[in-house]
DNA sequence: CTGAAAGCGCTTACAG
DNA sequence: CTGAAAGCGCTTACAG
């Protein structure tokens, strides 16, 4: 690089002090409209650019977002959970939008990041999204909170600090599966993935599918539900369990897209037909939901807006102000997957 | 945040000067090991961190790259390509092993984002990761240029400057696939994509495409092309096109996955099956790409080789070491869509 | 409306 | 091996 010009070059060449040219640049209404010109146009000349390191260190703020995603430990390094992925789209612009760098990182669960951010002062607060297992996130949840960091978490809940967390109304999104299943005429469930505190949003996932059964007069011992994280792999598994123990099963709700590939493969494994033998409905709705064979019906999370409230809500957060919600309302988007699309209404 | 410790908080209680703190911390050989170790307990203690703004601020170094990635302006705003989202995953571990933070945006072409990242010393360098046209890219490329600013891209060449790029042998990835397809037997072909200078990548795979071809006596103007950006629209728009035209073919070359996956979608809609009638075969192998239906055969790109390469290479172009390689050499994965499986060798 | 001055928290010659 | 001092390039009270 060529020898960066600073404000005090462009002091000399405006003939003004050095703060004067730092007020015009950031267009302080304090300053002369001239002066103001002058010193944007001699800036401009000289391509000069505020020193964002000089500038955070003395107004103590970096305008920095960082973007933190966990890997599930127990899948392997390949992939990243897709559903988070689509969020990153989102979540990059609405930093954009609102004046803030974005720093993005790949964690695992059990490494000691919970410092490296805010504490340096490369970030003003943390955006967190994770798979994983509740139970050992909450730990450092519980250390973010002991330092007072900023931030902001998608899915599971931080005890005592509502406003720390957004999610879907996942247990709204489980009933409207059940729902869904049950217009069809379907008679026979099963839930596949893990429901219990290791699993919060998926628990709530289960819990609304059930009230939706349970509505209908369907007792829940007759819902078998059978563990799994969000993997193809681990879907397709269960399903071969479910399967093999002999279960009549006609319908099968999943806690993710991925799991309900996984569990669309196992069922026909066995030689049995989806939608026809076994309806499947998953949760996510990532992109490739509509290839997957067939196309999956799915409760969709809207991952825009909810990139947008992460980064809105965490800079609310930030600045101290008030946090208007954090709950985002699912919807059910009918594909091939659960069987005839039903008469209207 | 609680009031955080700075080094002369550590120097106080260390009984040392803060100069052998910030020598110490960074475990200065020059410092005795005593002297080091007290310094690193209390630290540890304090919660102590650097502070990464007046750390860059003094050694004018941020340890910082950016990401860019461009947007396609004519798809539409809500998915990044697949194919560069893969990529992310790979340069981020890859920055977190080198000890770099990783900015990431969403840039149009027409923005003007070349000065603001190396300029505003948020980062030491850039990385570009982006279809367009490439007749507009290269602009920026020279504006970049022109300010002497590191960065790297993948895919489309700088002229005069090899060492800024990173990307597949393309025309290796089009003679694989031609090959490919010969050996199956197939006999009149085509190729879907853009193959003109705004757009060298998939020019380079029309290439290699032909060359494998015309190896075999087929000559070019049996060889129909239509263009098409990477969509799967614009894909299926092409094959329909090619079809209504009447030309006889049984075998389609893409330029990239999401194009094939249109392609695939405009036989089926002509009543035409694939691999049966028309075998199809890609080029990225992305995600989707093996849930395609039939699951798609297609030159896949090293995503995480890739990722590596360009955070390395940035990394050398920055600190002014030689550049080891920028080529990365593709392979063929058969999955359905091309067809029966060859006999072995 | 403008300027002189202090200071953000480090790193690194320089001197010993 | 250690310390005193300068300085990275800004922003922002303070004074006028």
């Amino acid at each position: 690089m060529k020898d960066k010009a600073t404000s005090f070059d462009i002091a000399y060449l405006a003939g003004v002090s050095q703060s004067t040219v730092s007020r015009a640049l950031r267009d302080s209404p304090q300053v002369n409209k001239e002066t103001r010109d002058k010193v944007h146009a001699i800036a401009r000349q000289l391509n000069y650019k505020v020193d964002k390191n000089a500038s955070n260190l003395r107004k103590q703020r970096s305008s920095t977002l960082a973007l933190l995603l966990f890997e599930d430990p127990t899948t392997d390094e390949s992939l990243i959970n897709p559903f988070f992925l689509s969020m990153l789209g989102s979540i990059t612009r609405a930093c954009a939008q609102r004046g803030q760098d974005l720093l993005v990182s790949f964690q695992q669960l059990s490494d000691d990041w919970h410092a490296d951010y805010e504490d340096t002062k490369k970030a003003d607060g943390i955006i967190l999204l994770g798979y994983g297992d509740y139970e050992d996130y909450e730990e450092k949840l519980d250390k973010l909170l002991a330092q007072e960091t900023h931030f902001v978490c998608w899915g599971a809940e931080v005890e005592g600090h509502p406003d720390f967390s957004i999610r879907s109304n996942n247990r709204q999104g489980g009933r409207l599966a059940g729902e869904h299943l049950l217009q069809l005429g379907h008679k026979h469930f099963a839930f596949i993935g893990n429901a219990s505190a290791g699993s919060p949003e998926f628990n709530q996932r289960f819990l609304g599918f059930t009230d939706a059964l349970q509505d209908a007069g369907i007792h829940l011992k007759q819902i078998p539900q059978y563990n799994a994280i969000s993997t193809e792999q681990a879907g397709q598994l269960a399903t071969l369990n479910l399967l093999d123990a002999g279960h009549p099963v006609d319908a099968i709700f999943c806690a993710s897209d991925l799991i309900a590939i996984g569990v669309m493969q196992g069922i026909q494994l066995r030689g049995l037909k989806v939608p026809e033998d076994i309806a499947v409905v998953g949760f996510d709705d990532i992109p490739v939901a509509s290839y997957a064979n067939p196309p999956l019906s799915t409760i969709q999370q809207d991952t825009t807006l909810a990139g947008e409230m992460l980064v809105q809500n965490l800079l609310q957060l930030i600045n101290n102000q008030p946090i208007e919600t954090n709950q985002i309302e699912p919807k059910i988007v009918i594909r091939k997957s659960c069987g005839t699309t039903p008469s209207k209404g």
